[in-house]
DNA sequence: TGGCTGTTACGAAATCAGTCGTATATTAGC
DNA sequence: GCTAATATACGACTGATTTCGTAACAGCCA
């Protein structure tokens, strides 16, 4: 039952799916520690938004337990799939080719992910 | 007076700035109508959103005739670096790869655009 | 002149994101 | 059993965003 249409996390949700996403599955007090190290916000905050991530269906969890698991209910990819796409259209007038570049130029990148990247063009270069 | 640090349009503000960087400056009219094509939403609400994007400095605007007439007044460049840098940071744990090859993968460019990538992936190679 | 049209100004409501305080429940250890 | 520690639940508050109604005002023209 989780939402296509809608996804659309906000900032924090944002922050704390990145950790699911890592971890695969998390409490939320291990999610509020991850966050703790580069901001600094109350346990209960991050509780609540977790709880509203819950009702929302960004993320499932198990409270067989006490203390309740999440993991997340939407996938990276799509996430980012998505958000990318959105980010052409609102922001590069509909050119993925320019969002390429601002990212290719601005930020560094290992060699071996510029080969990999090159290897991606490859094959699109054949069609 | 334009604000470095706090370059943070909102979704609607993105959107109107989109007009206004590809006409380069408009009328509220002008911004409004073709806002309408893709959504719904009452002119005086185009206006009050530009009215306050003059208040926080996202556009400039004449107003020696009765019709003001905005600029953009963040560059769109900058304004893409910045929110590219984000979405880089949040969504893709800091690989600038990541977000090309998500980029590359799921939207199609043109021949001519993927030889300009090329060329920047050469630049970056040698290096 | 008087009224119609198109414009800006402004206030207020509605919604949403993020925050935290407090209450309550569960568990472990003494 | 009691207490301390740790969890969740939940309500409320703040600030920002978005929305629109209404007023005021300028210009045009019959």
């Amino acid at each position: 039952m989780a939402q296509n249409r809608t996804i659309k996390p906000t900032e924090s949700e944002l922050e704390i799916l990145q950790v699911l996403w890592e971890r695969n599955s998390a409490t939320v007090r291990d999610v509020h520690e991850e966050l703790m190290q580069t901001k600094d916000v109350g346990y209960t905050t991050t509780l609540k938004l977790m709880q509203i991530m819950f009702e929302k269906g960004l993320v499932t969890r198990d409270d067989s337990s006490k203390t309740h698991i999440y993991q997340p209910a939407v996938s990276r990819e799509r996430t980012q799939k998505h958000l990318v796409g959105k980010m052409i259209d609102t922001l590069f007038s509909g050119s993925s080719a320019q969002l390429v570049i601002q990212a290719l130029g601005n930020h560094k990148s290992s060699q071996q992910e510029l080969e990999e990247i090159q290897k991606l063009l490859d094959n699109l270069k054949k069609q």
